[in-house]
Formats: C-alpha cells, sequence, structure tokens
RNA sequence: GCCCAGGUGGUGAAACAGGUAGACACAAGGGACUUAAAAUCCCUCGGGAGUUAAAUCCCGUGCCGGUUCGACUCCGGCCCUGGGCACCA
C-alpha cells in the first residue's frame, strides 16, 4: 500500500478509526477461555460538556495499557460511559434554563465524539449511563434487598443549610461559610437520612488492604488512616444528682471513648456536642447558654471547617463525676465536638492534649498534670505545661493506685478497674462513619422507599421498579422540583393501601460509580443485576483514575463489592488488582478545573495536530503518576517526531526496501552474522534500546518508552539517509528490523501512524495482533565494556575494559589513567570498590 | 487542624537494587540548505574558574544535619507547593 509523501494526521486516523470501527476490533468476547483475560478500566468521565487535559490523560494511559496488553496476547476488556448524575447538571440548568436531563445527554454525545477521534479502543456496545433507569435501577433494587437485611437506616444528620435560599448546600457551595449564591451565612441543620452500614465491614476493609499488592502504598495507606480503627477505653462519667437531677439520661451517665486513659486522673472537664440532649437540658432556662448554642450552628460540616476553626465553649452548670476520683467536674458545651461522630461526647484533659490545652487557657480551667517522662528520655523533653501539653506516653503520677504505671499497664489496670464497676469497657473505635447516602437535590436516582405515616419506610416492591426519575422538569428556584410534583410523591403505601409520600431525596452520586465496573460486564442483562460475566471479568486487572479519588471513589467501590458479594451476586472481594493513581494535570501549579478558569481545551490541539500527536505528548510528558505541569509550545516537538517517523518509511525507495525484508519475510534470513562493525555496534545500540523500552513499559514508564523510541530513530538518522542513495544488504536489514521495532513499540501510544505505517511496510495482518518486540540477546554481546574510575567517589577518569575483566585486570587498567594517577599517586591506597559493569572507585587516605 | 504526596538546568523531565546528575525533549542562540519563507539537517546550551582551543578543577538535585568508599536515592529535623478531609466528581 503505497503512502503519501507527507503526515498528514487527520487522514489516516479517519481511515484508522473506520478500520477499527469496521473490523470491531475492540469488542471485547466473554469466557475466551484460550487467552487470559485483562479487564482495563479508566475511571468513567462527569459528563460536564467538554473533555479536559485530564481525561485525555487518564485515558490514553488505559488505553495504551490496553493495546499493549492485548500485543501480549490477553484477551481485553476496555469499557466506557458516563458518570452521569450530579450538581453541575442542576447548576447548568439553573444557569442556561434547560433540563439537567438534556443537557446531560447532549454533553455525552459530544464527548463520545471526543473519546473516538481519540481512538480509543473502548467496547462501545458495553456503554452505559448511570442517569439510565435500566441502570440505577438495579442499585434501587439493592437499596431494598439491603433495607432487608438491615444494613441501611435512616437516621438524623446534619447538612448546610442556607436559611435564605432555604436549601440545602453541599459543601463546595459554601465559600468562607457563606452560601455561594447569595453570601448569607450558612448554618448546620439536622435532617432525617439513609446511611449504609460501611462501618459493619470496616474490619474487613482495613484487613484486605495487606492483601493488595497491586494498589500504591500510599492509597493504602491513607485508606487505613480514613478507617482509624483505635482501640481504647469507652468511660461512662457520672451526672452529679443521679436520677433526681431531671436532666435526661442523668441515670445512663454520659459516654465518652479515649486512647489515653492513662490520663483519666488529668481529667479537668468533660465536653459535649451542642446538639446533646445535656445541651438542650442546661439552656432552657439559660438565654445566654441558648444562644450560644445558636451560635455553634454556624458554619459549615466539612471536617476541615470544624477543625480550623476557634475553639469554643460555655459551661453548663451540669458536673460530671469521675470515675474514679468521684470529683465534680463541669460539663461543657463546645463548638468543636459533633454528635455526629462518637457519642457527641469527649473527656478532657488540658495537661496532655493541645486542643484540651488551649481550650483549657482560654477558659482558666485546671491543668493536671499526671504523666511524666520516662527516666530514660527524662533530661531530653523537660516538660514545661505553660508553654505546651505534654502527648508523649510515659510514667503515671498523682493517679493513686496507677501511680509508677507506663502506658500499657495503666491501660489495663485502668480498663480493669472500670470494667469491674461497671463504668467502663475496652472498645476498638473506627473512625470510618456510616455513609450517609441522601441527597436532597433532583439530579440523581430516586431513593426507593414510600413513607407511609402507619408503617414508618416502606421499601417500594421489585415489581414497581424503577422509580423513574421525571426528566422532563423544568428548573425553577433552587429546589429539587420533584419535591413539588404530586404525581412523583404522592402515592399508596405498598404495606397497609394508605396514603403516603414516597421518598424525594435521591442517592449520592458515589452509588453509581460504586458498581459499574461490574456492570459493564452484562449491562443488557435486564433481568438482573450482575450474571456469570462480572465473574468472569472481574476483577478489574487494571484501574487507572486520578489520585483525587484515592479514599472516598475507592473505599466505597470496595465496600459495594462486598455487598454484592455478599447479596450472592459476585465471586468477588475486591474490585480492583492493580491500581494506577495518575497525578493531576496542572496549569500554572494548580490542578486544571473550571472553577479555577485555567483549563486547556485538548480540541484546538486534536484539531491542529491529530489524535496521535496529543497522545504522544501526554505520554511523553512525565510518568503517568507524576503530575503534569502543562505547556503547550512542547506538543509541537511531539508532532516533529511524529513527522520524522512518517518520513523513515514514506518515500519510494524506501517503502520499497521495507516491503521487500517486511512484507517479503525476507527478515528471517537476516545476515545479521556477517553485519560490518559500525552496523553490528548500531544493532546492538538499537537492541539494548528496546531493552530499556521493555523494561519500562512493564512499570507503565511510558515517557521513558517514548524516549527509548526516540534515541532509535535519531541512532538511525545517518542509515535513514544512506538507505536513499544505496545501502547493502546488512544496512537494510538492520533499517528494516528497527522499523519492524519501532512500530510495534510505539504502536499503543500512537495506534494512528503506526496503523497505517504497518501497512505501509508490506503487512497484511493487523499491527494490534503482531505481538510485541523482544530484544535479540546475540546482538547485545559486548566485547568491551567502558567503565567509570573514581578516586574517593569523585569521577577521575573513563576506562575500556574486556567485558570479562577481573577485579585485578580493571584495577592495573584504571591505574594506567594519567588522572587516575594525579589523584593516587603517593597516597595510601585503603580499599577499592567495584561495581561490576560500571564502576570502580580507589579510596585512598588524605 | 488532620492524613497523603511532591520539590533536580530557562522549561517538561531522566538516572535499572545506594554507583558517571541532567538521558530524551521544549525553549533559546548560532550555522547549512533556500531568491525568500516554511520544512529539514548540524552545532552550543546548569553555574563558576581555566584555556587560542582543550585538558582539567570547584560548586550544584528545596534547607540543615546524619549514615556510607560513594546519597537525587536511605535516616532525623525544617521550609514550601499540591491532593484529600465524608454533599464537586
Amino acid at each position: 500500500m503505497a503512502i503519501k509523501q507527507q503526515y498528514h494526521p487527520d487522514e489516516i486516523e479517519s481511515q484508522a478509526q473506520a478500520y477499527w470501527q469496521e473490523h470491531r476490533s475492540f469488542a471485547a468476547r466473554d469466557h475466551a477461555d484460550h487467552k487470559e483475560k485483562f479487564y482495563c478500566l479508566s475511571m468513567f468521565p462527569y459528563p460536564s460538556g467538554r473533555l479536559h487535559m485530564g481525561h485525555v490523560r487518564n485515558y490514553t494511559i488505559g488505553d495504551v495499557i490496553s493495546r499493549y496488553q492485548r500485543m501480549k496476547g490477553k484477551n481485553v476488556l476496555q469499557p466506557m460511559g458516563w458518570d452521569a448524575f450530579g450538581l453541575p447538571a442542576e447548576n447548568a440548568a439553573l444557569k442556561h434554563n434547560v433540563a439537567p436531563a438534556k443537557w446531560t445527554y447532549e454533553n455525552i454525545e459530544y464527548m463520545r465524539g471526543q473519546l473516538k477521534r481519540l481512538g480509543f479502543g473502548y467496547d462501545w456496545d458495553r456503554e452505559l449511563a448511570t442517569c439510565h433507569p435500566k441502570y440505577y435501577r438495579w442499585e434501587q433494587w439493592l437499596f431494598t434487598r439491603l433495607f432487608a437485611k438491615n444494613l441501611v437506616y435512616k437516621k438524623t444528620a446534619p447538612v448546610n443549610w442556607c436559611p435564605n435560599d432555604m436549601t440545602v448546600l453541599a459543601n463546595e457551595q459554601v465559600i468562607e461559610g457563606r452560601c455561594w449564591r447569595c453570601d448569607t451565612a450558612v448554618e448546620r441543620k439536622e435532617i432525617p437520612q439513609w446511611f449504609m452500614k460501611i462501618t459493619d465491614y470496616a474490619e474487613e476493609l482495613l484487613a484486605e488492604l495487606d492483601h493488595l499488592p497491586g494498589w500504591p502504598e500510599q492509597v493504602k495507606t491513607m485508606q487505613r488512616n480514613w478507617i482509624g480503627k483505635s482501640r481504647g477505653l469507652e468511660i461512662i462519667f457520672g451526672i452529679a444528682g443521679g436520677a433526681d437531677s431531671g436532666i435526661p439520661g442523668a441515670e445512663q451517665g454520659l459516654k465518652v471513648f479515649t486512647t489515653r486513659p492513662d490520663t483519666l486522673l488529668g481529667v479537668s472537664y468533660v465536653a459535649v456536642a451542642p446538639e446533646h440532649p445535656l445541651s438542650a437540658h442546661a439552656a432552657r432556662n439559660n438565654r445566654v447558654l441558648q444562644a450560644f448554642i445558636e451560635q455553634c450552628r454556624q458554619g459549615g460540616t466539612s471536617e476541615a471547617d470544624i477543625e480550623t476553626m476557634d475553639k469554643k465553649g460555655m459551661d453548663t452548670g451540669i458536673k460530671a463525676i469521675h470515675p474514679i476520683s468521684r470529683h465534680a467536674l463541669p460539663v461543657y458545651v463546645a463548638n468543636f465536638v459533633l454528635m455526629a461522630y462518637g457519642e457527641g461526647a469527649v473527656m478532657a484533659v488540658p495537661a496532655h492534649d493541645q486542643r484540651d490545652w488551649e481550650f483549657a487557657r482560654k477558659y482558666s480551667l485546671p491543668i493536671k498534670q499526671v504523666i511524666k517522662p520516662t527516666t530514660a528520655e527524662k533530661n531530653s523533653s523537660a516538660v514545661d505545661l505553660s508553654q505546651c501539653a505534654y502527648t508523649e506516653k510515659g510514667i503515671l503520677f498523682d493517679s493513686g493506685e496507677f501511680d509508677g504505671m507506663d502506658f500499657p499497664q495503666s491501660f489495663d489496670a485502668i480498663a480493669a478497674r472500670l470494667a469491674a464497676e461497671g463504668k467502663g469497657q475496652v472498645k476498638v473505635h473506627y473512625r470510618l462513619r456510616d455513609w450517609g447516602v441522601s441527597r436532597q437535590r433532583y439530579w440523581g436516582a430516586p431513593i426507593p422507599i414510600i413513607n407511609c405515616d402507619a408503617c414508618g419506610a416502606v421499601p417500594v416492591p421489585e415489581a414497581e421498579l424503577p422509580v423513574v426519575l421525571p426528566e422532563d422538569v423544568s428548573m425553577e428556584g433552587v429546589g429539587s422540583p420533584i419535591k413539588k410534583m404530586p404525581a412523583f410523591y404522592a402515592v399508596n403505601c405498598p404495606a397497609c393501601g394508605g396514603k403516603a409520600q414516597r421518598e424525594t431525596d435521591t442517592f449520592d452520586t458515589f452509588m453509581e460509580s460504586s458498581w459499574y465496573f461490574a456492570r459493564y460486564a452484562c449491562k443488557d442483562n435486564d433481568n438482573a443485576m450482575l450474571d456469570g460475566r462480572a465473574d468472569y471479568w472481574l476483577p478489574v486487572d487494571q484501574y487507572i483514575g486520578g489520585i483525587e479519588h484515592a479514599i472516598l471513589h475507592l473505599l466505597y467501590a470496595r465496600f459495594y463489592t462486598r455487598l454484592l458479594r455478599d447479596a450472592g451476586l459476585l465471586n468477588n472481594n475486591e474490585p480492583f488488582t492493580n491500581l494506577l493513581t495518575q497525578g493531576m494535570v496542572l496549569k500554572d501549579g494548580a490542578k486544571m478545573s473550571k472553577s479555577k478558569g485555567n483549563t486547556v481545551d485538548p480540541q484546538a490541539l486534536i484539531d491542529q495536530y491529530g489524535a496521535d500527536t496529543v497522545r504522544l505528548f501526554t505520554m511523553f510528558a512525565a510518568p503517568p503518576e507524576q503530575s503534569l505541569e502543562w505547556n503547550d509550545d512542547a506538543v509541537e516537538g511531539a508532532f516533529r517526531f511524529l513527522k520524522r517517523l512518517w518520513r523513515m518509511v514514506a518515500d519510494d525507495g524506501k517503502q520499497a526496501v521495507l516491503n521487500e525484508w517486511i512484507g517479503q519475510r525476507k527478515l528471517r534470513h537476516a545476515p545479521w552474522d556477517t553485519l560490518s562493525a559500525e552496523l553490528k555496534s548500531l544493532r546492538a545500540e538499537l537492541h539494548r534500546l528496546l531493552e530499556q523500552a521493555n523494561r519500562d513499559v512493564v512499570k507503565y514508564q511510558f515517557n521513558t518508552v517514548v524516549a527509548a523510541a526516540m534515541k532509535m530513530v535519531n541512532s538511525l538518522q545517518p542509515l535513514t539517509e544512506k538507505l536513499r542513495a544505496s545501502a547493502d544488504e546488512g544496512g537494510q536489514a538492520l533499517y528494516a528490523e528497527a522499523i519492524d521495532t519501532l512500530l510495534r513499540l510505539l504502536s499503543p501510544i500512537v495506534p494512528h501512524i503506526t496503523h497505517t505505517l504497518w501497512q505501509a511496510v508490506g503487512n497484511s495482518g493487523d499491527i494490534l495482533d503482531a505481538g510485541w518486540p523482544a530484544p535479540d540477546a546475540n546482538a547485545m554481546v559486548r566485547e568491551s565494556i567502558e567503565l567509570v574510575i573514581q578516586v574517593n567517589g569523585k569521577l577521575r577518569g573513563k576506562v575500556s575494559v574486556p567485558a570479562d575483566a577481573d577485579k585485578q585486570q580493571i584495577e592495573t587498567i584504571a591505574m594506567r589513567d594519567d588522572n587516575v594517577q594525579r589523584y593516587v599517586e603517593g597516597r595510601e591506597i585503603i580499599k577499592v570498590v567495584v561495581v561490576p559493569g560500571r564502576l570502580l572507585n580507589i579510596v585512598v587516605k588524605q
């Protein structure tokens, strides 16, 4: 097949794409037993309108891996879909007066076109969009199953509330404690919401991290810390006056959890959340306290907000009774204690906790030291409680019977005494909280529950699923339209038949992204959520996505996989065997995002240079895991390289030679043994570069794979020029071999140009099926090697030695070097270190 | 505030298991070809000293210290930047 002299990416790219479509090149076969399966998945995009550079990078990495694995002989599945529910659609709807569904579907259309234009090898038959009822019906169905298994429940939890707009705000919509639309101060408001019991799986989710060798250590560490397992004591403080005090729950006392029971005798007050029943009770006849509690509701719900705000508190007047000393301690309401986390109450030890120390200083509460350094560290760390708390674990004193004990001893002794008196017990605590899945928003999957005054929360019966979200709505104002649609919410109770209300909250969009990877295997099944094909394809062999998903999405997906397993739908524990967390695409030092206004539109680059150039540049600019600082200029260099590659095949003379050696299979009988010394050394160099490329490609370090290919092209330059005029058989064979290697090596990264050139050199088959190139060990045999000579670790010379030279020979040759002599002469040689194949270090007395 | 990363020339980066720091590119400068431009090809390119030119030497991987024959790499402390913090996805 003759090709044009000039490289025209738009032409050859659309031809290659048409070829793939016609040949259904990327249709994955279920249960293809003769091959090992390889499920390669990139995190699906939110259809925001247009692809951004982060998408291009993510999907290029995934496509390169998919094509590489395919060339290695695997049965590869690489699907694509749309994480289609979410907040931006509602914002766009308000801004442009268009229904979220219409906006979303149009975005999907456009972005699908962009993905196709980039030549990604997806099995488009498996495409799914999470906003389609055929998808979310199964999520609703599973939720009703989990309801029956008691794995979901309803409780009140705080949301960000804008009292002006009368609406719930996402954390993102709270800017410095204020509503992003109207600038009103945001309040925390407790409302009933649905939760999934992820804490039931906390231990398994934590323990199994130890069996995920294919995950980055960094991500596993973050998940471990997020789950936050700690062993401590649950301690019950009494309430002064007991049952007679009239204080609600006074008989049961005040429960707190601590990981530092050794500091128990240093407790100087107890703090409770503003929403705690004790706070409300104390405020009944106390206007000032009421006002304070009111004030505590200001601000957003995010942990970052709460942890960085001014710590404030107020005495309730209620006294707590210390479980051991029996002293009466003040109970404070404190804004940093949250009802939703743990018991809504904490014991405070100012001497040994920095936050408590600051609070105690502010409100003049006693700071009582009960821990001192062990004798070993006494001198090094003097305790000065006027400066800060002493937070190390040490030896107890002023703690009565526990004096002199260290941390483990005192932990056990205090636990035993409290347990004996019914005032405490050892407890394992997880930082992980149950997953709140209710959203007071429109564009999400409806929660399949009907609320009946008589029967309570009743799941929608299976026969009535899915609960379809009305799509033809107009977004007027900020509230969810379905909350104003009786046609949607006015229903009869499935249990008693009486009048009831459908739940109008929708699911958190993390629900959809927690199982989509399984549904790709069987998205056409309308009778079951998953089938045997999911067991064939799962777990995902390689998952690729942004590091920003290291905790939430990846943890929820791991949780959901276990829910599916325990529902008998899946035979897997873990969803993703290997995880590649791609770095951010940055511009001017910050993450590219619409809100920061620093995005680069990839479409303009694709239009100008073609998909291969954009793909090549993205892979060359940085290794996948590293963040990538965007630079428009450098794209030109990638384009230049592809033009160079094209010219290496394109002119008639070369094409004829290449067709002879590759197309007519003459390479099998190439005269490698009779190559000139010069060509032999060139061939050795090319094979060493291929060896390096192979070492890097298994690590998915594609930037140096590209660099190796560029070095090959550079090394071939003299031969490229020679071939035009004349070259001997050896030169022709070597050139043909190099082109054959280069095309295969680059094929995953720049699939279009390599597809075209592969055919142009006379191959009848598809480069996708051509196999992966391996270096020829015979080509790389060396007779001599270059060694670096150091004196006292500093480079002083380079020598060439026979490849089989021993230490003594190398030393002798090294000593002959004039410069080395200058540094060694007249000095005593202490030792000589030889690193085989690399260097010789002569250590001399200074 | 807490958890996790990262910091190497003008720029993106490379350095295999602790062993030649800056491969491969971009930008810049110079040259060849051309009537000209584009394209292409060649040369220079961390800082300083030295020299006609070179050889060669010193400094240099955020900062301070340590381990080692030898540290971008390992250890301790600090500074700065980025990601996440449960309702952006």
